[in-house]
DNA sequence: TTGGTATGTCAACTTAACTTTACATATCCA
DNA sequence: TGGATATGTAAAGTTAAGTTGACATACCAA
């Protein structure tokens, strides 16, 4: 699964710590989901388009080995 | 989180152990998911909602609880 | 050059997702 | 009545998500 969060940050001017605030996870966990170590739950993909105003879909789209 | 799996496999005419079949999880995965016992990865929910053709938040909706 | 901010990653830990196996119940129909 | 299908749930096990704490690196501004 691929997503857009280092972009939508960029645009939205949001560091990883940030964003971790945001949503209610850690610093780390961000990261991790940025870079593909982790798939994160469903509540935390809703919470992440909510904080950018994006569909989930835009924001994590699937891939061949999903 | 709330969600209309139950709704929707109705109207798809789709038992849970057909749905977990095109998803490829087990049948126990998606009750447990309709019952609110699991909170399905982000993986998942994008299957789901491309079984439904539907959104992801139109499957899933965030609670105040979550 | 030093201090603050941002990012990447690792280790150890806890909790939750998901699996298989199994059993119970309800419905429906031949 | 009996068998097939659908659903709910429990137990035990494995794997993955998410935590805290820590360290390294890079960048930028004072």
């Amino acid at each position: 699964m691929k997503n857009r969060l280092k972009v939508e940050r960029a645009e939205h001017n949001l560091s990883q710590a940030d964003l971790a605030d945001r949503i209610g996870v850690s610093r780390q966990t961000i990261n991790s989901i940025e870079t593909g170590r982790y798939v994160p739950s469903t509540i935390l993909a809703l919470k992440l388009a909510q904080v950018f105003n994006k569909a989930v879909e835009y924001i994590f789209t699937l891939e061949e080995t999903d």
